[in-house]
DNA sequence: ACGCTTTTTGCTGCGGCGCAACATAAAAAT
DNA sequence: ATTTTTATGTTGCGCCGCAGCAAAAAGCGT
């Protein structure tokens, strides 16, 4: 079972946004973690482009309620990344709103369009298998994967 | 057709590190490119250690041929990089030499052991055919597949 | 309501990473 | 030998990521 999304241009971006937030906040009381303003307030600017974006660009978008200093950002981040809301990009040392359901550890294909910067999820599938396979075959008992693709997206390409 | 290649602990480093750097001669020469005494250098501290080395790293260890600046080792590792020398771990931000026989744009699976830090790749096989399966799926056009799977080796797991 | 503990945020500072812009030296080409 | 190309050195800077400590806020028991 494969499943793929990629944000096109024309999606309904704020019903899109909402929804994340209430899956955060779902997610968060069911676990007792606690979704505070800054917390939030990250989350929604990553939501708020479906672009990767790094820590300093974060700050700066959220420079109108005062300006937090980097670590604030970064221990928002590390919270949003524990709890699988947030993605980091590691070819691009910068950070995306998870938009798909987060079955805990499957493992995740980022496709990043070269063009547009917007960066879609692929899950399941046939590549986490190829993977186990390849990693069984060098006997590598494989933990974090980090696949990035980074090409040219659908909408793009018709441009 | 699948091929790993993990560097075991035992294996005869000496003839690896001299048979990478013949074959970059050869590859050099071939494309009348200058393998010039400091990218020898560099690539040969690469060969040293299977383990992914930040630049920095590399620089320390050039210490003793006058220490280069930072961006003399980029330099190395960007003319490296190009001619498929020397690739790039993203989830580290560190470079490790090339252990196989490139062929041109192939998309090549790291595998890093986070015991002993070691590098491996897995060329081939099934992998790249999911990810473009996956990636058609999404209407993708995949250009440079980033794929680092962090784990434990068989050796280190062995203990 | 009060103090106590835990969690979160703010502040200061620092080290690694990566490269731009320009100057110099070395090699190739004519 | 002079010009052209290529490679290296020098200076400097911006981004990334976090440690260590202080202050504030939220939860908790009495």
């Amino acid at each position: 079972m494969q499943q793929v999304i990629f944000p096109t241009p024309d999606h309904d971006h704020d019903s899109c946004a909402s929804a994340a937030i209430a899956h955060a906040e779902e997610l968060c009381a069911a676990r007792s973690q606690r979704l505070t303003p800054m917390r939030r307030h990250v989350l929604e600017t990553l939501l708020a482009s479906h672009k990767p974006l790094g820590a300093y660009e974060i700050m700066e978008q959220l420079a109108d309620q005062g300006r937090p200093a980097p670590i604030t950002v970064y221990r928002a981040l590390d919270f949003l990344r524990d709890n699988g809301l947030v993605h980091r990009i590691e070819s691009r040392n910068a950070f995306v709103a998870c938009v798909h359901e987060h079955a805990g550890s499957d493992s995740v294909v980022f496709l990043i369009c070269e063009r547009c910067g917007a960066v879609g999820e692929a899950t399941g599938g046939t590549v986490a298998e190829a993977l186990k396979t390849s990693c069984r075959a060098a006997g590598f008992t494989p933990k974090s994967p980090v696949i990035e693709i980074a090409g040219i997206c659908s909408h793009c390409r018709e441009r």
